[in-house]
RNA sequence: GCCCAGGUGGUGGAAUUGGUAGACACGCAGGUCUCAGAAGCCUGUGCCUCACAGCGUGCGGGUUCGAGUCCCGCCUUGGGCACCA
C-alpha cells in the first residue's frame, strides 16, 4: 500500500497518506462508549480569504500531534473542525463585489480545507460546523432565546462608531486613530438601538470559575483584570441647594472619608445641572459641552492634565457635617460606579493632583503608625496605618474605620458596603448584514399582551421595550419551533447610510404580518392573514461574530442533532475540551463570553459542566525572519504551501515543533528547517537502501546492545512524557539523539525501528506510514498501540560522578551508582586534576549527592 | 504609571527538587568520498589563551560547599491594563 518511491519523495508520499486515512475514515470518533474520551480543540478559525498562515499550522500541529497520540494510547479521540464564518471581512468583500457572503464563505471554506488537509492534520471532518449554516444558527439563535427568557437580553441606545462617508457603522477595531480603517474617513459617536446581554449578572461566577481552571496563569490574571471586581462602600451626601437629593459616591475607601473636601461628578452626571448654579451655567456647559465631543480615546489620552469645573454648588461630608463644593470633571467616568466621587486629596494620587491644580484643601486623615511623617498623597492602608484627624475613628485602622463607617451610614440609610466591577454589560448587535438575525419582531403593546397571553413563547419576566418612530414596542420572540430565522438575499449587501443594518431596507422582510403561535410572516402589504396575527417589524440588528464561537464546541459532539444544541448523552460522554489551544488574543472577549453562555447552559441544565474549557494552552506567535511580527507590508512572511512544495508538510509540522518552547513567541528561520528535514532523511535512509527496500542494517534476528535499547526506551518515555506536558522541542531533540545512536549501530532490530517510528509517527505521520509499510507492517502506523517502555531498561549500574573542588569543576569518572562516599573521595583523589588542587590543602567538609557529584571543601 | 512574562554562544534553543551551563539543531572551519560538485559521513566550534590557568547565563549585590535556578536593587525586551475612585 506504500508508494514506490526509491528517495523521500515526500510529494508523493504525503497526498498518499492523506488519501488512505480520508478512505479509511481514520480519524472518525468513534461510538464506542467503553473507551475513554479525549476531546482536543482548536480555537475556531475564520476562513479568510488568505488562507492558512504558519500561526494556523503551528496551532493545528500542536493539537494534531496530541490527537495522534492519545489515539495510540487508546482513547476515542474527538478532533473536529469548523468555520467561524460570520463576519466582517467577508461582508465587505460582497459589498465590494456584489457577490453572496454566503458564496464568498463556501470558497474560503474550500481552499482552508484544502490546505488543512495537506499539512496532515487528522480532524474528523465528518463534524464540520459553519456558523453560517441555517442548521448550526438555528441552535445560535435558541441559546439567545433562552438568554433573552431569562432577562438576560435588553436594548438600549449607545453610541457606537459611525462613518459618515462610508454611511455605516463601524467595529471598534475598523477605527484607527479616529479615521476609518477603509478610506481613513473621519469618524463620529452616534447613538443606535443596541441589544445588550447582562453579562454583569455572572460576574461573581466568571471570577470565581477561574480559580479551578488550567489556564496560564497570565491569561486568568487579565481576566480577572477585566472582570474588575472591586469592594467598597456607596455613601450617600446631602446636597445643599437639593434638599431630599442626595449624590451618591462608591469608594474604596470610605475610611478616609473625614478627609473628603469635594466631590467630582462625571460631565454625563444625571444631577450636573441641577446643580449648576446660575453664576456657573456657562463654564459647566461649555465644559460638559467638550467632554461629549471627546471620543473615550482622546479622554483618556488627553488625561495627562485635569480639567473640571465647579458647579456652584455644595455637598455636606456625612462625616464632618463640612460643605464641601462639587466640581465636575472628566476624570471621573460616568460609566464606573455611580459617576460621582468623594474626592480625598491626601490619599488618592488623582484626587492630590486636582486638588493641587484648583488649590482645594489637603487634610491629612491617614498616618503610619508609628508616626513617621509622609508625603502626600499617602495611599498605604493595612495594620500600619492608623486614622487621624478623624472625629470618632482617629486611631482605628482603615479596616477596622470601614466596619464602623459602613455600620453608621447604614443606621443612617445613607450607605453600605457594596461591590463594583469594571465589567460591563455586552453589547451584542451589529448593524450589519452577514450575521445571525435576532429571531425578534417588534410589536405594540396590546399585540405584545394578547400573544403573551398564549403562554406559549419564550418570554422574560420584564418585556423588552424601546422606542421605534416615537412609540413604544415590545420585543416578541419568534417561537422556537420556528427556528432558524433565516437571512433574506439582500441585493448588494450595501450599507443603507441611516446606520441601520441592510437589512432595514428590505421592506417585505422587514413590515410583516406575524403568526405568534407559529413564527410564521408574511409581507404587511399583503391582507391581514387570519386573527391571531399580529402587525411587526423585523429586529434588523444582527447578532456579532462572538455568538456563534460561544457555543461551537458543544456542537461538534453531536454536530447533526436537529432536536438539540446537541444530544445529552452525547454531551456527557464527551463533556468539554480536554485540551483547547489557541492564540493569546482571544485571552479575554472569546473566553469570557464562551465562559458566560456555558454558565447559563447549565443554569438551564443543558451542559452538565459549568465550564466550558477547564485546561487552555496558548502557542505563541511565529515572527517572520527579521523578528517582526510577520506582515505582508514587511516583506517577511513564510508561506506554508512554499514550505510544504520544497521540503514537504512533515518537515513543516517537525520544524514548527522544534523552533522551541511552544507557548514562546520564536523566529522563523528559512535555514534551521534544513536540519530537521535532514534528519527526516537520515530516518528514512536508516529504514530503506538506495532502491526503496528495508536497510540490510535491519534484522529480526539481532539482539540490540543495552545501550540502545535504553536509548530506545529513554526515547519512548520522554516521548510521552513531553506529549503530556506539551514540550515537543524536547521530545523531538530526544528522537534526534537516538537516530544518531542508532546510525551508529552496524546491526538493528527491526522492532527497535519501528517503534521507533511509532513515536514519530504523531509529529511526521506520512513518513512514518509509508517507512512502517515498507518495514513490512500491516495496518496504519497509527492503528498500532503506543510501544511501552520498560522501567527496568532505563537503570545503569554506571553513572558519571562530577568531581568538585571548592564548587569548582576539577574532573569527573565513570563510577558504579552505588559507590561509599569513602570509595567516591579515593577516586577523586586518583584524579590528576583533583590531586593538584588538593596539594598541600586539607579537606574540610565532602559534600556527596550520589550518582551525581562530589565537591570536597578544601582550606 | 500599574500588573505579568522573558533576557543563556555567531543563531534557534537545552538544563528534575540549587548539583558537569550550552543538550539538540542552524551556521562556520577542517577532513573524507568524488573527475568535479551535491548529498552523506568524521572531527572541531562559549570567550580569552600556543598551552596551563582564568572568565563566562542582562547589570550590581547577597545566601550557599555549590546559583542560569533562591533573595534584594537596577537595566532592558515583549504582552496586558490604563484616571475603574
Amino acid at each position: 500500500m506504500a508508494t514506490h518511491c526509491t528517495d523521500y519523495d515526500f510529494l508523493q508520499i504525503e497526498p498518499h497518506w492523506q488519501t488512505f486515512w480520508a478512505d479509511n475514515r481514520l480519524f472518525a470518533a468513534g461510538p464506542d462508549r467503553s473507551k475513554p474520551k479525549y476531546y482536543t480543540l482548536d480555537m475556531f478559525p475564520y476562513p479568510s480569504g488568505a488562507g492558512l498562515h504558519l500561526g494556523h499550522c503551528e496551532n493545528y500541529a500542536i493539537t494534531d500531534i496530541m490527537a495522534r497520540y492519545k489515539r495510540a494510547r487508546g482513547f476515542n479521540v474527538l478532533y473536529p473542525i469548523g468555520w467561524d464564518a460570520f463576519g466582517l471581512p467577508t461582508e465587505n468583500y460582497a459589498v465590494k463585489t456584489g457577490r453572496a457572503p454566503a458564496d464568498v464563505t463556501r470558497e474560503n471554506i474550500a481552499t482552508f480545507t484544502r490546505q488543512l488537509k495537506t499539512i496532515g492534520v487528522s480532524y474528523d471532518f465528518s463534524r464540520e460546523v459553519n456558523t453560517t449554516d441555517p442548521a448550526y444558527f438555528r441552535w445560535t439563535q435558541w441559546i439567545w432565546l433562552q438568554l433573552f427568557k431569562r432577562g438576560l437580553a435588553y436594548v438600549e441606545d449607545k453610541p457606537v462608531w459611525w462613518c459618515p462617508a462610508l454611511g455605516t457603522v463601524l467595529a471598534n477595531e475598523e477605527v484607527i486613530d479616529g479615521k476609518s480603517e477603509v478610506g481613513g474617513h473621519p469618524v463620529e459617536r452616534r447613538p443606535l438601538r443596541q441589544w445588550v446581554l447582562r453579562i454583569t449578572a455572572y460576574a461573581d461566577r466568571l471570577l470565581d470559575g477561574l480559580q479551578g481552571l488550567d489556564w496560564p496563569d497570565s491569561t486568568k490574571r487579565m481576566q480577572a483584570a477585566w472582570i474588575g471586581r472591586s469592594e467598597g462602600s456607596d455613601v450617600e451626601f446631602d446636597l445643599e441647594s437639593l434638599p431630599g437629593q442626595r449624590l451618591r459616591v462608591f469608594t474604596t475607601r470610605v475610611d478616609t472619608i473625614y478627609g473628603a473636601t469635594y466631590m467630582v461628578i462625571a460631565p454625563e452626571h444625571a444631577l450636573a445641572e441641577a446643580l449648576t448654579t446660575p453664576e456657573q451655567c456657562a463654564a459647566v456647559q461649555a465644559y460638559v459641552k467638550t467632554a461629549a465631543s471627546k471620543s473615550d480615546l482622546e479622554r483618556t489620552e488627553l488625561a495627562k492634565e485635569k480639567t473640571g469645573v465647579f458647579t456652584g454648588s455644595h455637598a455636606i461630608n456625612p462625616a464632618t457635617g463640612q460643605r464641601i463644593p462639587v466640581w465636575v470633571a472628566d476624570y471621573v467616568l460616568a460609566s464606573y460606579g455611580t459617576g460621582a466621587i468623594m474626592a480625598v486629596p491626601a490619599h488618592d494620587e488623582r484626587d492630590y493632583e486636582f486638588a493641587q491644580k484648583f488649590n482645594l484643601p489637603c487634610p491629612q486623615v491617614i498616618a503610619p503608625a508609628d508616626g513617621t511623617p509622609v508625603e502626600l498623597p499617602y495611599c498605604d492602608k493595612g495594620e500600619a496605618v492608623r486614622l487621624v484627624n478623624s472625629g470618632e475613628c482617629t486611631g482605628l485602622t482603615p479596616a477596622e474605620a470601614k466596619t464602623r463607617l459602613d455600620a453608621r451610614f447604614a443606621a443612617e440609610q445613607r450607605g453600605r458596603s457594596t461591590v463594583q466591577f469594571k465589567l460591563r454589560d455586552w453589547l451584542f448587535s451589529r448593524q450589519r448584514y452577514w450575521g445571525e438575525p435576532f429571531p425578534i419582531v417588534w410589536v405594540d403593546e396590546t399585540d405584545y399582551r394578547k400573544a403573551a397571553a398564549a403562554g406559549t413563547l419564550p418570554l422574560p419576566a420584564e418585556p423588552v421595550t424601546c422606542v421605534i418612530d416615537g412609540q413604544t414596542r415590545f420585543a416578541l420572540p419568534l417561537p422556537e419551533s420556528a427556528l432558524p430565522l433565516e437571512l433574506p438575499d439582500a441585493p448588494g449587501y450595501q450599507p443603507t447610510g441611516t446606520g441601520e443594518s441592510p437589512l432595514a431596507i428590505l421592506t417585505d422582510w422587514l413590515e410583516i404580518w406575524f403568526d405568534p403561535a407559529t413564527g410564521a410572516a408574511v409581507s404587511a402589504t399583503e391582507s391581514k392573514p387570519g386573527d391571531r396575527w399580529v402587525r411587526g417589524r423585523r429586529e434588523t440588528n444582527t447578532m456579532p461574530q462572538w455568538a456563534g464561537s460561544c457555543w461551537y464546541y458543544l456542537r461538534y459532539t453531536d454536530p447533526s442533532n436537529a432536536e438539540a444544541v446537541a444530544s445529552p448523552e452525547a454531551l456527557r460522554y464527551w463533556g468539554v475540551p480536554d485540551i483547547y489551544v489557541g492564540g493569546a488574543e482571544h485571552a479575554v472577549l472569546h473566553l469570557l463570553y464562551a465562559r458566560f453562555w456555558h454558565k447559563v447552559l447549565f443554569d438551564l441544565g443543558v451542559v452538565p459542566t459549568d465550564e466550558p474549557f477547564p485546561k487552555l494552552f496558548h502557542q505563541g506567535i511565529i515572527l517572520g525572519e527579521d523578528g517582526e511580527k510577520m506582515s505582508k507590508s514587511r516583506g517577511n512572511v513564510a508561506n506554508p504551501d512554499d514550505i510544504i512544495n520544497r521540503y514537504g508538510a512533515d518537515t513543516l509540522r517537525l520544524y514548527l515543533m522544534f523552533l522551541g518552547p511552544l507557548e514562546a513567541m520564536k523566529p522563523w528561520n528559512s535555514r534551521g528547517i534544513e536540519g530537521v528535514h535532514r534528519f527526516l532523511h537520515k530516518v528514512w535512509r536508516e529504514c530503506l537502501d538506495a532502491e526503496g527496500k528495508p536497510n540490510p542494517k535491519l534484522s529480526d534476528h539481532h539482539t540490540d546492545s543495552d545501550e540502545l535499547l535504553r536509548g530506545l526506551h529513554e526515547t519512548i518515555r520522554k516521548v510521552g512524557d513531553d506529549i503530556d506536558n506539551l514540550r515537543y522541542n524536547t521530545a523531538i531533540s530526544q528522537m534526534m539523539i537516538f537516530v544518531n545512536a542508532l546510525q551508529k549501530e552496524p546491526q538493528v532490530n527491526r522492532s527497535t525501528m519501528t517503534s521507533f517510528l511509532q513515536v514519530l509517527a504523531p509529529f511526521a505521520p506520512h513518513m512514518c506510514e509509508e517507512l512502517w509499510a515498507r518495514l513490512g507492517r500491516s495496518g496504519s502506523v497509527m492503528l498500532a498501540p503506543w510501544p511501552q517502555y520498560d522501567a527496568a531498561r532505563l537503570q545503569t549500574n554506571q553513572a558519571k560522578l562530577v568531581f568538585q573542588v571548592n564548587g569548582k569543576h576539577r574532573g569527573d569518572q565513570l563510577l558504579p551508582v552505588d559507590i561509599t562516599q569513602e570509595d567516591a573521595v579515593k577516586a577523586a583523589a586518583d584524579n590528576p586534576k583533583v590531586a593538584a588542587q588538593l596539594e598541600g590543602k586539607t579537606i574540610r567538609r565532602v559534600i556527596f549527592v550520589p550518582g551525581k557529584i562530589l565537591n570536597l571543601v578544601v582550606g
